[in-house]
Parts: C-alpha cells; sequence; structure tokens
DNA sequence: ATGTCATATGAACACATATGCATATGTTCA
DNA sequence: TGAACATATGCATATGTGTTCATATGACAT
C-alpha cells in the first residue's frame, strides 16, 4: 500500500448539515459551562443559573438547544427540573476537543 | 461508590472559549466538506473548490479558519498550495459527532 | 519586466444566534 | 381558586458569521 490513509468517504449532504448542527451546539461557551455543571450530577434550571451566575431564561434557552439535540436528560421533580447530560459519548466529544485545545 | 460517574472539572473560561471557538470550526458543513475532501489526499484550494462546486474564495476563506485552529497542514508547491488534514485526532473528532448523529 | 496562473484578502451584505426583558405556562400548596 | 414558585417562550437587539465580488499578493515562465 502506497497511502497508509484510509479514504473516508464523504457522508450525504443531509447527514454533514446534521452533524455541522451538532458541532454548533459544542461551539458555544455558556453551552459548554452547562454541559460541564451538569455533568456529574442533574441540576434543576435555577441552580445552573446561580451555578454560573447567569440569568434563569439564558439558561432555560440554551437547554432547549441541548434538548433538541439530545445531548441532556431531563427529569420532574414537583416545580423543578432536572437536566443531566445524556451519555457518555457527549463527554467523550467534549474530551476529544480539549484533547486538541491543550496540546 | 454511590455515584459511579466521575466529576469532571470545569476548565478555566479562557480555556471553554477556545474548546468553543474549536467546535465552532466544526460547526460549518463547508469546512467539514473540505475536511473530508482532503482526509486521505492533500489537495491544491483550487481542486477543493472544484470538487466541491464553491467559489475559490469561499474555500480560502474556510480553509484559512483551518489553518488558524491547526486542523491542516499546508505545502507549497509552486504556484499551487496544497492541503491536509493536520492529523488523525480531527478525524477522530468528526467520528465521535457522526456517531452521535447516526444513532 | 510582463503576463498568467494560484491563492489570499478586504469590504459589503444577508443571515444566524446569544442574551435579556417581559410574560406565559405549569406545578404545588393553602 | 388563588398565590407563590420554577421553567419556558416570544420579542427585540446586538453581535457574529458565511458567501460573493473585486482586487491584492505571490510564483512561475517567457
Amino acid at each position: 500500500m502506497e497511502n497508509t490513509k484510509k479514504a473516508v468517504e464523504m457522508p450525504d449532504l443531509e447527514i454533514l448539515f446534521d452533524l455541522a448542527d451538532l458541532f454548533k451546539v459544542f461551539g458555544d461557551s455558556t453551552r459548554l459551562r452547562i454541559m460541564y455543571t451538569i455533568s456529574d450530577n442533574e441540576m434543576s434550571v435555577l441552580n445552573i443559573a446561580e451555578s454560573l451566575n447567569m440569568e434563569q431564561s439564558t439558561i432555560s434557552h440554551q437547554l432547549r438547544v441541548l434538548r433538541q439535540n439530545k445531548l441532556v436528560r431531563v427529569r420532574r421533580d414537583g416545580k423543578q427540573i432536572y437536566y443531566s447530560l445524556d451519555d457518555d459519548h457527549v463527554k467523550k466529544i467534549i474530551e476529544m476537543g480539549l484533547d486538541h485545545v491543550l496540546e
């Protein structure tokens, strides 16, 4: 074999759009902070807002984005709604990026 | 141990901004297409543009973004400048995202 | 040096997006 | 039912971003 690199076929355009949309979600520091905040424990919206010292509505807006992209789990308990990271998959994506940034 | 999830410490804000900036780069379908195009072979700017059926300047602008984020390697040969993906690291980030999108 | 080709850059525009304010929705408890 | 609390949503706005056009920069050959 001349070339050791495997040819990676380009996914369909539609999938590429979805992929770009996914990475867009990770491309905002507020959302990253939210993800870190709920990475080990679920948290209510207000708790997240206080923890990050930001407006409740800002957090709520961004949580919606995370929800729509299936990156968080949601659980209602009375008046409060608790959010947590959906899976370790999400953490891995972040860690991969972090590796690149830190090197 | 009650909680099996490891507590992941939140990186400093400055690093989070860098991290968000990195993911922003992946958050555009044109740049993703460019990355796929040069993932197994280096390619000249014009070749990339023709291959994706886009303006040369559009590609050039986006290649600059990729360059600034150290995601591509650059090699000059005469009048042409050849771009290739910087490392397999980049591919892994894309694949991670793809896994999430396709599931 | 001049013309030609390849690439990069600047400006302008259209479009997307993050945030904050005000308010609506939904839940609990009295 | 009504008050109090938690969350979500609509709107307005400021800021960011992708693309195109025109042009500059740089390299090569004659």
